[in-house]
DNA sequence: ACAGTTTCCCGTAAATGC
DNA sequence: TGCATTTACGGGAAACTG
């Protein structure tokens, strides 16, 4: 429904109700026995004006959700003392109103105290005058900027009920309130926000934005502000789109079926495979993975985080598999290439990110190793490009050598991160630029293969040894985590 | 003049004042011709109001200057919308004195506006009762905490007129007022702090503190606000004095004779050597070093800095020689081992550290190497001690050397830097562990000397060499910056 | 346009509350 | 006590403002 319907529609029932009023003129001087007017009119009178009533309130929207700027892409989470804004419009036109109409916002304007187990209020001015934008078709409407939350505090312990919920499944609303009077009709006007998510700390965000995927992915309810009291489950089918959706709009590029079905797999076991699963919430964002300090979400998310800061030129040229089992890498891999990598999330730490390659030991067996996983603060050391370009292993104290050769399936290193490289090296003439190199030390059982002369002084093999050692005896099981 | 001093003191006056108050009884009833006691005792009675008053004034006192709790080191600096503490005592016990005594804070009470360009309030409540210190000997003593500064903006433009001085010049001062009855005087308190500088961002803090340590330096009027609109000058024998205090105090470990030669002739040139010399507010704080886009104490803060969040133990363990210049650089290094080092802080950049080491060529000259400055964004992502154990040259793409064999002037590495390496590689078990290495390629021209056989892929090397490489053939002159 | 200054807000750490 | 949540504020960057 438009602007302009509603305009066109709201000017003939004004015509109507014009009509009306010279009929009741007409009346007065002309009438007849049994003539049906003067019963009709009162009622057709009110059927109007109620329709006009109606037709007005119903034009006044929130057009741009609450947010706050710096998270334009998170609409429907705020943080409390972080400014944000948001914007309402009275679409249908009424040029009798020309006198400024003020717009009140209230935050949980219709929650009963006991509700929620926080309040909130508008810290900053909270009414604002609608005005006709220049721009558009003259509708009226008004922008609150500047808005700011912060929460009340009772010394008295009246602290609400809702103990089970946690803050990010608290749905709260900001309402807006404005009243006219247009011909002879006293219209209150009034409209509200989707729920919203209020959290103290950036912390929070991951499960703020989990609630919202929910929320949005399992109800069509505009307000719906208990939806977390008993959470609807969502069938696997639903929420790996929805988890896609979230890749290719926030990182660029979304997942793929082999993708899709291990993280289905992670999350519900075999089960996947069997038909569509339904995913409870708690399973999705509330309950650690077993065996993890962390829920689903919260591994996902800060995998999303990683790519979204350090990965995302590698995200976007497809080359990182990411998701993928340490059974599915192994049967990948070993085949390939001597040297032939892949590049894998970390499911044992949040946010963190691995090669393993694939090489052949000395009496022919497949080898597979993977790198201790990659966090932000190593990345914002050294970019992962140029991780893969200088990655090194030394092998009994030998010469250090990068056994990354082929990215999965065959494609030479080079070839796939050339572009991707930066060149770091500074120019500052009179120094010695350096730079720094991720490197591993290998040992084997010194009898396996004696060791040449080190290149280094014995005692600076020994400090390294003792700091870098890593028998691989001692590696029952590399594959699982 | 100690809390008792003033007791008693103020005990005595008391009595006398009673003792007069008797005398005045008495004369009532008995006098006689030309008794000197009703004309003497008005101005007997006055005198003495006089010492009490002033005694009591003078008791009152700042005992613990403002300051932010973060920042117990740098009282007298005060971030906006940042909380801070200070505490006034009343040094006399007045027993008579049991009521609630309230004191009011005030930010710039007496400053005509206009002597500012900026105006600030206290954001927080600004008045406390003052109560009685359990501990000690029973003062009265009032603690202010979570005291907020904000700036009054004004609309029209009344922005005070002293643009001359930048916002780490502008002194402001906090004052202390209380008012209060004790045998029929009634005395109005009244004391403030020591100047103080107000700042909105941490940035601003290395601009405060010079404030503060040249105020301190060369003042000792407790509330000298307009000093900075004509700064005197500092003998570099006061100045230097200061520094090396600055560096004992903040880093643990002052400067030595050495290093403070070579501060001082960089801020005044050989003039240094001829008798002590004046520095100015300016030459030390505001003009940029020649050449350079900061000034003398940007630089030495920024050290300061790197010093206490990243080289304490080296520091502390007098093992960075820091402050050196190139030629002295080059004469204690000349006649060493090959492989000898020295550590000293970048003259080009803020808040950077190198090592320089020397080593004999093939034809056996002597040549220095100094590595690009490390910053605090490497030093966070690798220890100092760490860079210098595992740092390599890679010399024509041949094996990786680590060149630094002895600290200056002949400590062997690890003998010196063994206690302070760290063993970051994580325990993490299927993980091959790896850990960050700073490495150099030095190139020299290929017909000098052939290359062996990389042992990198040949793309690998000259993609490499394309981001790394260093001719050393184009150094002109490795020893300036 | 620009430099000095302030505001904004993330992200870590500490404090608080339950 | 431990966990969930909020507060505090350094630090980088953007916004402001003469």
């Amino acid at each position: 429904f438009s602007s302009l319907r509603f305009t066109l529609t709201a000017q003939s029932l004004f015509q109507i109700k014009r009509q009306l009023d010279k009929l009741g003129e007409l009346v007065v001087k002309v009438t007849y026995e049994s003539d049906p007017i003067p019963l009709q009119k009162p009622q057709m009178e009110e059927r109007v004006k109620y329709l006009i009533y109606h037709l007005i309130k119903s034009s006044f929207v929130v057009e741009k959700q609450p947010c706050m700027p710096t998270h334009p892409q998170k609409p429907l989470i705020i943080k409390t003392g972080v400014q944000f804004t948001t914007k309402v419009r009275l679409l249908v036109k009424l040029p009798e109103v020309d006198y400024q109409l003020k717009v009140k916002t209230t935050f949980d304007k219709d929650l009963p105290p006991g509700r929620v187990s926080r309040q909130f209020f508008i810290l900053t001015n909270n009414t604002k005058v609608m005005d006709i934008e220049d721009y558009s078709n003259g509708c009226l409407s008004v922008e609150f900027r500047h808005l700011q939350l912060k929460e009340k505090k009772y010394t008295n312990g009246t602290k609400g009920n809702e103990g089970l919920l946690s803050v990010t499944e608290e749905l709260h609303s900001l309402s807006f309130e404005a009243c006219f009077t247009v011909q002879g009709l006293t219209i209150d006007l009034e409209t509200c926000s989707l729920p919203l998510v209020v959290i103290s700390n950036v912390s929070q965000l991951p499960g703020g934005w989990a609630s919202v995927m929910w929320y949005n992915l399992l109800t069509d309810e505009p307000r719906n502000l208990g939806f977390f009291g008993n959470p609807t489950r969502a069938s696997w089918s639903q929420l790996s789109e929805m988890l896609s959706w979230q890749f290719s709009t926030f990182a660029g590029r979304g997942l793929n079926k082999e993708q899709l079905d291990m993280l289905g797999e992670k999350l519900l076991g075999q089960l996947v495979s069997c038909g569509d699963y339904q995913v409870s919430w708690s399973k999705f964002a509330k309950e650690n993975i077993p065996g993890k300090p962390f829920s689903f979400w919260m591994w996902l998310d800060s995998i999303l985080e990683l790519i979204k800061k350090h990965l995302l030129p590698v995200w976007n040229e497809n080359y990182i598999m990411g998701f993928v089992s340490k059974e599915m890498e192994r049967a990948l891999l070993k085949d390939r290439e001597p040297g032939t990598f892949l590049l894998r999330f970390s499911e044992s730490h949040l946010g963190g990110i691995t090669f393993t390659w694939v090489e052949h030991s000395d009496s022919g067996d497949v080898k597979f190793n993977s790198v201790e996983p990659y966090t932000k603060n190593r990345l914002s050391a050294l970019p992962f490009a140029d991780i893969i370009r200088d990655y090194k292993v030394i092998s009994n104290g030998g010469v250090p050598e990068n056994p990354l050769k082929f990215l999965y399936p065959d494609i030479p290193k080079d070839e796939a991160f050339g572009r991707l490289y930066n060149s770091q090296p500074s120019k500052v003439h009179p120094y010695i630029p350096s730079t720094l190199i991720p490197i591993s030390e290998l040992r084997t059982t010194p009898r396996s293969c004696p060791s040449p002369e080190p290149p280094m002084t014995p005692g600076e093999f020994d400090m390294l040894s003792e700091h870098l050692c890593f028998d691989i005896d001692t590696m029952s099981s590399p594959y699982s985590e």
